[in-house]
DNA sequence: CGATTGACGTACG
DNA sequence: TCGTACGCCAATC
């Protein structure tokens, strides 16, 4: 039986499937483990793992509206901005650029 | 051990 | 269209 950990490296297996220059969202990655409505849990795990190892690429995964939230939790905190960017991920506003285009779905990637 | 917070999202007015 | 309320689960105070 799966320990209810496991969703967190769910989490982290799915970050580290994002492609280069592709970015996904909290609640994508919830809902593609089940948890739609606990897209919090999914930021708690990001939390968790900047202590990870590998680490994991979270300046990948944005808010659904394609703000990058946990800028502040990177050092620097411009450091996510710097890092998508050096992707091709174009950031205005701490926003993405053409969010839609750069959104890398889980479901559709992966459940085929 | 109880209350609060948090890298979110959806629902309702 | 914008603002407020609630849910979700784990970690922290």
């Amino acid at each position: 039986m799966p320990k209810k950990t496991d969703f967190f490296q769910d989490v982290y297996a799915i970050v580290r499937l994002v492609p280069i220059g592709r970015v996904t969202s909290y609640g994508a990655i919830g809902n593609y483990l089940g948890a739609a409505k606990s897209a919090r849990m999914v930021g708690w795990a990001m939390n968790n793992a900047h202590s990870l190892q590998p680490p994991v690429p979270a300046h990948r995964v944005v808010n659904r509206n394609g703000l990058l939230t946990g800028r502040g939790h990177f050092n620097p905190p411009s450091l996510m901005q710097q890092l998508l960017e050096n992707e091709g991920v174009l950031i205005k506003n701490d926003q993405v650029v053409n969010f839609k285009a750069h959104f890398w779905d889980p479901m559709e990637e992966l459940k085929l």
